[in-house]
DNA sequence: TGTTAATATTTAACATGTTAATTAAGTTAG
DNA sequence: CTAACTTAATTAACATGTTAAATATTAACA
């Protein structure tokens, strides 16, 4: 019985330690951790949220509305990474409330260009101060470097994941 | 394909430059970028999905049940990350499909334990060595030490924004 | 003991995620 | 020029995410 190399502990995650059959500690793979972290990150923001009565996505779209002059909603898609369809529906909604506005592009009618309205901007002017806030805060606890590192091995996670498929 | 516009180098994000007013490069932010990160990783084992004709959602449960001898479907709903409202109409589905089966907790009736049929064992053991290869191929593309380093910033970043509430 | 509070799950209502089909406009080849 | 192909956005259908309310059971306690 001699456990030469490892003695690994009770339950170390899948990803490190010997696949065995894979059934054991499910609830820690990088799908589920990266859900969690997000789900964390994103309720940081939920005052605001609530304050103005939106959802996160809906947020999304008038962030990157209101800090880009002019995009089409294919391009508004890829940046924020909602899929058309769901797009489609957030645009219904914000355009009823009168915070973006949609409009076909004379150059091509097939593409639709998307700006917030002067509510729109007014709304997200007065959030921004708040949010950079907390962004800074969020920075601060965690640490800056570590963040930055946080954000590079998620872009390489997600480059190099591209690769292979 | 191919036309991916990373654009690294040219406008670095919010998270580590001067916030100013925040309004800037806003399809980088943290969420957006763990968003882009799991899709990447899900992507990987869509095969299992198609092949199974599951969602991800429900292969998690079932990932889960049949690891795990007995749990209530409050443990695995936190165990899974998945909201009990959504986790419930997921079971009424996998049930249909006799892939799992509820029964009441006979200590407390309030409980459901939640459990595994034949079939879905089956189901999920056929698909595990497939899976772990998988997961395998993942950590050698990405390299084990970074993964292993991504995975203790996820949880750091999880925890301390759980502190900081 | 009986009333109230807390817990586990489900249901309801609505927003979003996802895939496939549809519509409209632009592009290309014959 | 026009038929076939491509692209951009929407719509449809169904699964999940989310919040609040409903239901059933257990715990607390005066």
């Amino acid at each position: 019985m001699s456990n030469i190399k490892h003695e690994h502990r009770a339950s170390r995650n899948r990803w490190e330690s010997a696949p065995s059959h894979g059934l054991n500690d499910f609830s820690h793979t990088l799908p589920i951790r990266l859900l969690r972290a997000r789900h964390a990150a994103i309720n940081q923001f939920q005052p605001i949220y609530k304050k103005y009565d939106v959802t996160e996505q809906q947020w999304r779209v008038l962030r990157m509305v209101t800090s880009s002059t002019s995009l089409t909603a294919g391009e508004l898609s890829q940046a924020i990474f909602i899929s058309m369809p769901s797009l489609s529906r957030i645009m219904n909604s914000l355009e009823k409330r009168n915070l973006i506005r949609r409009r076909a592009d004379k150059d091509d009618l097939r593409k639709t260009i998307v700006s917030a309205t002067a509510a729109g901007r007014t709304m997200v002017a007065e959030a921004a101060t708040w949010s950079d806030t907390r962004y800074h805060d969020i920075a601060q606890w965690f640490g800056k470097k570590r963040l930055k590192e946080l954000q590079i091995l998620l872009d390489d996670l997600v480059q190099i994941l591209e690769q292979h498929q």
